[in-house]
DNA sequence: CCTATTTGTTAGTGGAGCATACAATTCGGT
DNA sequence: ACCGAATTGTATGCTCCACTAACAAATAGG
């Protein structure tokens, strides 16, 4: 017999769509895009350039080329990123020593205290997040998504 | 004692990041968002457009507003895509009889065909994605993705 | 009937992804 | 030791999608 999930369509039914699993991670992404953005918006930072800051604070010296490996940015939008973060004096540009293609990547104080801020605000961030699942569903959707991400 | 887990720092080791919950999302989204391009590099389709096409030939003479809401996107990137499909005469706009505000929105032979296509495309994406995941696995992953995005 | 709301539209901004082309440096094989 | 191939950074320019703000047209509701 017809239950009431055959003959729904309310306002947000999107029928076939909900079975696809790419469909839903994007959904996914820009409410987590979106809640980010809300929680950044006093610092003015995106989830890229907060990315890039908390691994060249972990990596001292790391390369761009490598910045974009560990994040899966091509070079082009590896270098905007940085820009940007230089543009703002969060971080500076060195010649390797031991490699003169590469750049090392350093943090400035500044680039140092926005971190600090930054960190402040993703642990409200993933709080939010988080309160939608138990401590093993988190573990078991982060195992998932990196399956997807390699 | 220190295992080798302690130690590594092998090219892709993100250190504290990979504890971010909203960071494994959005790899996994551009891992998605590759493939999907890839995928449908002789469609010339993004993931929006398909997913608007799905949604307006389940929904015939849905509103735009209707659309975003489904979609979760807001009225002027809503607009930018049917513009788009509407360029290429994927789907028209008629005047909706029941609220003069409203748009009421069809797929074109064209935009039917488009679709049909899309969808065997979408399969294909769909399989190289559920590769990963036992059935059970991936209903856990919509099930989990779905409480993010509401 | 008059005001508030809803919907569509236009215009402009910014981030992030891509490709291509070029220069500088290093690597590798002979 | 050399020369061609590969790596890294850079510049330019494109597309897509998210946002805001402002305005017009239609509807809804007291």
């Amino acid at each position: 017999m017809p239950t009431a999930a055959l003959t729904e369509d309310n306002e947000d039914d999107i029928g076939e769509l909900a079975d696809i699993i790419g469909f839903h991670i994007r959904l996914a992404h820009v409410a987590v895009y979106r809640h980010f953005t809300e929680t950044f918006a006093d610092l003015d930072l995106t989830q890229k350039q907060v990315s890039v800051l908390w691994l060249v604070d972990d990596h001292p010296a790391i390369s761009q080329i490598d910045v974009g490996r560990r994040l899966q940015m091509d070079r082009a939008t590896t270098m905007t990123i940085v820009n940007r973060l230089q543009d703002r004096d969060y971080l500076r540009r060195e010649r390797s020593e031991s490699d003169g293609r590469k750049q090392a990547l350093h943090l400035t104080d500044e680039g140092r205290a926005a971190l600090a801020r930054a960190k402040t605000a993703i642990a409200e961030h993933e709080a939010w997040l988080k309160s939608r699942f138990s401590a093993e569903e988190a573990e078991k959707l982060v195992e998932m998504l990196a399956r997807i991400h390699e």
